[in-house]
DNA sequence: CTTGACATTGATCGATCGAACAATAAGCTG
DNA sequence: CAGCTTATTGTTCGATCGATCAATGTCAAG
């Protein structure tokens, strides 16, 4: 019963040990297979433990066992609860590291930057941004988290519209001379229209990371014509705002 | 300790009654409350817990246990077994009540009716559609199915972009006297602009049902907002890649 | 090498899970 | 009312869950 992965040898033995020796031969074999197997340094073992925590609850769901998390990362269950008081601590983590350690400050700022033509502002934009949330740990982590209830959620969602979406709406309104409000002036009709088009991109990302279903163009392609349908659109919807 | 579902006494009762005249009397008592309580037809008491399980398993996820969702029934958690052969096959019914049994076959009839305006025709067709799929339950189970990886998502998707996506992209085409093609020679650029507002409408009831984030505008002028959008957008894309 | 600090393990706990089954009692029939 | 069918219950099982802790073994310092 051989096993590829690290330490697996590790994590199947549940019977005791008649042998020592035999069992410190296996240990060691295996050790020399991988490197280095016990006694890491605290803050790499933590940093493992969580990085395997998140494609672990990604794939699985927090409602996965730490028994098999423990199993995929090669050490025992006990050792999660070492550096993790609880397993809700643990998932508090992940969601800590998925959201706002992956979220890149830089994005608002060329989202405004002027001086670069807007369409291509756009599309270097949402490039950049589904480079980061278009895979599958990002995707189903928020998902699942989204389907617990937690206000981390709303937060996300506050946070792109005021952070993405209402800047973005004031960008359009100036690149087409339209009267320059501030943001909060713009109307519920622009951010919903918004939303539509942000919205869409998202959920091309969840067809192909979670349902794997077949898409129709590559990312470059999509988000190069995501861009152009809401340039052509978000006028159309403003002027007949305005003209109601 | 006064409850006010129904049969929550039964549910919660587990030390053994030393006093049959009692229990007998306080299950009397709740009976006459609520109204027929045990001994219904069995299709009737199928339907019951099917219904029950629906709403139970949309907001708890697949992972809510049974034991809880009989006490949300007012039944014991046995009876359950009864009518189910294993978790894993109501699960099954499940999908089955909420997926095929929600579509109307006379969606795909009213998109291709000339003889009413595509506008007309789209807003009515999302109207209905929305006015089914823009409750929590359906949403959450749509999402909690997707995250299993289930084939019944991606066939779901697969059958939306038969029946809706490339349907419409025909008489979005026949509408802007554009080379009416048929199905099968729909550009990738059409129909993935066309999952881009499909995609956003939906994710309008995620918003709302799901993350209970607050949206800006009512399910009528939403819809009518976005097709008017999709039609915007549409024909711009169809021009661009005729250009190319 | 020896030794001490501590990272890691193996065993175990109580709670809870899906599931099985004999005992119970509701409601129809005569 | 008595008797029969069977819908429903109460109890129990083995597996598995998160979590605890004394025992073990590693690695660096002296």
């Amino acid at each position: 019963m051989r096993r590829t992965g690290p330490n697996a040898d590790y994590a199947n033995v549940t019977q005791k040990r008649t042998n020592p020796l035999m069992a410190k031969k296996a240990i060691v074999s295996v050790k020399s297979s991988v490197g280095i197997r016990r006694r890491l340094r605290p803050e790499d073992r933590r940093r493992q433990i969580l990085d395997g925590a998140i494609s672990f609850f990604a794939e699985h769901g927090f409602e996965g066992g730490t028994r098999d998390l423990a199993k995929q990362l090669g050490v025992t269950q006990s050792l999660i609860f070492n550096y993790f008081p609880t397993k809700e601590e643990l998932i508090r983590e992940v969601y800590q590291s998925v959201y706002v350690g992956r979220w890149r400050s830089e994005w608002t700022d060329l989202i405004s930057n002027t001086s670069v033509p807007l369409r291509a502002r756009l599309i270097e934009f949402y490039i950049n941004y589904t480079s980061v949330i278009f895979s599958s740990d990002w995707l189903r982590i928020y998902l699942f988290s989204g389907l617990k209830g937690l206000p981390i959620n709303s937060m996300w969602i506050a946070f792109v519209e005021d952070h993405l979406i209402r800047r973005i709406c004031v960008e359009v309104r100036r690149e087409n001379n339209f009267c320059e409000g501030t943001m909060s002036e713009i109307s519920a009709e622009e951010i919903e229209t918004f939303w539509l088009f942000h919205s869409g991109i998202f959920y091309y990302g969840v067809r192909r990371e979670v349902y794997r279903s077949p898409v129709h163009l590559g990312v470059q392609k999509f988000v190069e014509t995501s861009v152009d349908a809401m340039l052509a659109a978000l006028p159309a919807i403003m002027r007949a705002k305005v003209a109601q």
